[in-house]
DNA sequence: TACAATATAAGCACAAACGTGCAAATTTGC
DNA sequence: GCAAATTTGCACGTTTGTGCTTATATTGTA
């Protein structure tokens, strides 16, 4: 294993643990604490992580971030299943929102195999994956999210996404209580989402099992506000109170 | 098996396997070590993939697509090179359009190491890179070029940029002609270019030596248009009419 | 505060990979 | 079919990465 090879390892190795001492890191990857250490410098100066006494963790706010390519995605593969199932809920010619979450860039790879679906989202790497492709697709303006930088926020995006209408709004969000409300960590994420929800005619939450049971920071949305859920798992029974019958597995 | 066939067939190997060492390419190929690397070379030149002691992965990319401003375009070397020449006349804090043009795309590689500069484009690829840095930067709304490539433009592009003033415009065309008139292929991206050229105080224009003594479909400009003109050439005499020195040589 | 335990940085020698110049082989242009 | 231009493989000296050892720095504990 070279290098660079070893040095994305370590990347996407972190993204999952958050923390990794050199040890560790030494052994998994077959090679000496001294090679560790010179990667971890070198990965230093690039300002991906920052090292502490015995270990590494990841960088955070300054500087520069892990390409996505490099992140790794949780639960991806659900996170694929689900958008499977929701691009067959989708209707030839549909106008498209698709947010900023990881979920929604799933459904985006599936798109440019529908025939006549409009695309309008403010997640850069669905435009990018989209711009591949031959496909009629809208990217909001706005700025880069100071935090989660593949999202366009702010604004601009918020004044793009007021003179538009969707048939379809497919989205996800950090957390989904047992009470039935949405929760997200990025205040300026909830804020774009809000107006895609009240522009759009149906709304359709991706939903994988990493979200369900928690909570967050900021509030997005209560059941009534969705359409409809995709999850991996089945959800019935999952809510306190008794809710109509709309949610569907994706398998 | 003759060379560009068997650069491709390196490309095609490192979409698959993501990473691959020279030894293994030269046994694949049946070529000496020594070509596999002057191949190398010339696709890292190219921005194609990026090579590390003992072996390559392809460039960094989200997903696997390459970014249009680095597929197929000659001159990489020289773009860069007009690229650093053309950051250097920036100054700390000043507001930046940047076109959808190949050329723009190398200045946005080299904008996350200045101080303070707010970055405003309708160029996905740079966009897309910027998102991995800790910079000021926007997007401009718009749809997806339809000629497939990684540009904003249309009505929604245009809107988003008549409302901003920018203090300096870095850009190319395809083609200037002795004439001192600029032009391009698409009309759409000559459109929004023709706002970013009104509301900026300086217009500077990266002219590789590819775009000289030729011509195109749509008229973008003239000379007294532009502030200033950076190209990897000596453009002294290069017009007919005599015009006031505003070329630099990159080098 | 001092001490032991452990992690890190620096220096070294070796090996592996790299780039370059050159001559032979191949392709291209006329 | 010949000359020019390009591409190739090899040999060489140079650079880079590796693991080891030793000195220095950091942490936790007495």
């Amino acid at each position: 294993m070279y290098k660079c090879e070893r040095e994305d390892e370590i990347l996407a190795l972190l993204t999952d643990t958050e923390y990794a001492t050199v040890e560790y890191l030494a052994k998994k990857m077959c090679i000496s604490p001294s090679s560790i250490r010179r990667d971890l410098k070198n990965l230093e100066d690039r300002g991906l992580v920052s090292r502490s006494y015995g270990g590494v963790k990841i960088a955070q706010s300054t500087g520069k971030r892990i390409p996505f390519s490099l992140r790794s995605h949780e639960n991806s593969a659900q996170k694929k299943q689900i958008a499977r199932a929701a691009v067959g809920l989708l209707n030839a010619g549909d106008t498209v929102f698709l947010d900023g979450s990881s979920s929604a860039f799933f459904v985006a790879e599936l798109l440019p195999s529908l025939d006549g679906v409009t695309v309008f989202t403010n997640n850069i790497d669905a435009v990018n994956y989209l711009s591949g492709y031959d496909i009629k697709a809208f990217c909001t303006g706005g700025e880069l999210s100071s935090e989660n930088r593949s999202v366009l926020v702010g604004g601009y995006a918020q004044d793009f996404l007021r003179r538009i209408r969707a048939d379809v709004f497919l989205f996800s969000v950090q957390a989904l209580t047992a009470d039935g409300e949405l929760y997200d960590c990025y205040a300026e994420e909830v804020a774009t989402r809000s107006i895609m929800l009240a522009n759009s005619k149906r709304r359709i939450l991706l939903c994988d099992s990493s979200k369900l049971g928690r909570s967050s920071t900021f509030y997005q949305a209560n059941l009534s506000d969705v359409d409809l859920i995709v999850s991996d798992r089945d959800l019935n029974g999952f809510f306190k109170d008794p809710t109509p019958e709309k949610y569907i597995l994706a398998e």
